[in-house]
RNA sequence: GCCGGGGUGCCCGAGCGGUCUAAGGGGCUGGCCUGGAGAGCCAGUGGGCUUCGUGCCCGCGCGGGUUCAAAUCCCGCCCCCGGCGCCA
């Protein structure tokens, strides 16, 4: 019935500082909590007791008269007195609970890897051929091969575009320079065919999810404080947000927020288990943390269309549908014919929402690197604890948190980065993949086999 | 945005300063009963503390305040309904 982190902190703290080392946490910080979490419950005890012997005393105020009367409210107002003072120490107490409480992560899965950083990762499945510079073959099977799983590849001298220079500069399908003139770096104009790309993603991913039993929902774009705090390691995250001025409300930095707070304080009957969304929306990113990583072009920037794929699950029923939302997300991939690896992220790594994340990365020719396109996590019962959304077994009656996971399938801007580098020719012409002719089809002016490069104007 | 009405437990719905231990229905879960089902009866159905006791505290949209005592009175906020305004 309580949380799982809770249950874990009061009756397995071995565990749990066992947890908190293997995230590069000070483990010190479960006895920390325990202290204050007995105190709480020893002053909250005491308090109820006197609030108690002040309950017998104002319901007999109204039976009395004249000086009786007037002696028991003397005698209330000095309980009065004392209750303030130990409600005053409890609020205290339970602040910093809260703080330390909050604070703690999910239990990691077994698999998940140990290791501080993302060098740790574990490499879990290779999918489809890489086309690898030959300059940079070295890193590429230091990241295949060095990692235990072999991936076809085919290695060229021929020179790759980068994704960047291919949307501006080949195609002139894309202008950030204006873009960052008028509203700053990180944002984009698209143009005719990279616009119908990106609208062709996204209903691709909508039209395969929605065949699988997603429900389709288009969330708000923006959420209260509250919720934003629920869903979200806020103090970590915040920086990541942008907030509207002189308002409690916050642009959301992924579907994932909103439909993560769709069930919000209720209790959800476990036969209507699981539950399975897909979202589709815009997501806003300050990228705060990112300096002048990726500055170039269209890979990490302030706005973007995503698809997301978000499940309500019975505790027992997790681990299968976190394997099925990454297998859905390969399969959108493998669609697509991007070459990729679905990696285990390691301990270090992790937010303390997740107790695992997958990440698909997909290989760019161009870079000589693995790059995220999708991330997968199981966040166990960490939101749903407070955002106090519950299950309820028929059975008994008995309720429990619900599990929650989410999971990329298609973020539009990142994967037209991927195309733009996996699918490009030496010509310049870039090739659409198949899977996407169906959704570009309707459109008169869209592009259905290839985009082609901007006419030379000299 | 303005004016008016309203938010009570899983649902409906009463209460509008002190026997509220939140009436009364309905639903759901468990038990009794039954060959089985129904009816009927009993218990449970918000959160927390607990010396686990027919124990205690808190909880009536959210947050403050007045009072010995608040679902009930006051202030701020959120949301819903109706009307006006504005608008795609």
């Amino acid at each position: 019935m309580p949380w799982s982190v809770l249950k874990a902190l009061r009756e397995n703290p071995d565990v749990m500082k066992d947890n908190l080392r293997k995230r590069f946490m000070d483990p010190g910080l479960v006895d920390e909590f325990l202290n204050v979490d007995s105190e709480w419950r020893r002053t909250q005890t005491e308090l109820n007791k006197l609030r108690h012997k002040h309950n017998v005393i104002s319901a007999q105020i109204p039976k009395l008269s004249g000086g009786e009367r007037d002696a028991k409210i003397a005698e209330a107002r000095e309980l009065l007195k004392e209750i303030g003072e130990l409600e005053a120490r409890l609020k205290e107490l339970d602040s910093r609970r809260k703080e330390l409480l909050n604070g703690m992560p999910s239990l990691l899965h077994e698999s998940v890897p140990v290791g501080p950083d993302e060098t740790h990762n574990a490499v879990v499945r290779v999918w489809g051929k890489a086309v690898v510079q030959s300059k940079h073959l070295k890193e590429f099977l230091a990241e295949t091969e060095g990692k235990g799983v072999r991936m076809e590849y085919e290695v060229t001298e021929r020179e790759f575009v980068g994704h960047a220079d291919m949307l501006e500069y080949v195609l002139g399908l894309g202008n950030t320079l204006k873009a960052g003139e008028v509203s700053g770096s990180r944002f984009y104009y698209l143009f005719d065919d990279i616009v119908w790309l990106d609208i062709a993603l996204i209903t691709y991913a909508m039209d395969y999810l929605t065949s699988k039993g997603f429900r389709l929902v288009l969330p708000p774009y923006m959420l209260k404080g509250d919720f934003m705090r629920a869903v979200e390691e806020f103090e970590a995250f915040k920086d990541a947000l942008y907030k509207i001025d002189g308002e409690d409300l916050y642009l959301i930095a992924t579907a994932e927020h909103p439909l993560a707070a769709l069930h919000a304080g209720e209790t959800i009957p476990e036969e209507d288990l699981p539950l399975l969304y897909v979202g589709v929306s815009p997501c806003f990113r300050k990228e705060a943390g990112a300096a002048n990583r990726d500055i170039k072009g269209i890979f990490r920037v302030h706005q973007f269309h995503k698809v997301e794929q978000f499940a309500y699950t019975l505790p027992e029923q997790s681990w299968d549908v976190f394997d099925m939302l990454i297998g859905n997300a390969e399969e959108l991939y493998r669609g697509l014919g991007i070459p990729h690896r679905v990696v285990n992220i390691a301990s270090g790594e992790l937010n303390l929402r997740a107790a695992m994340k997958y990440d698909l990365e997909a290989w760019y020719p161009a870079q000589g690197r693995f790059r995220e396109l999708v991330s997968c996590s199981n966040v166990l019962d960490w939101q749903a604890y407070k955002l106090n959304v519950k299950f309820v077994r028929r059975k008994g009656m008995v309720k429990d948190f619900v599990h929650m996971l989410s999971s990329t399938a298609i973020a539009s801007t990142r994967t037209i980065t991927a195309i733009l580098e996996n699918f490009q020719r030496e010509d310049g012409v870039v090739e659409v993949p198949k899977a996407l002719r169906k959704y570009l089809e309707p459109y008169r002016k869209a592009p259905k086999d290839f985009i082609h490069p901007a006419r030379k104007s000299s």
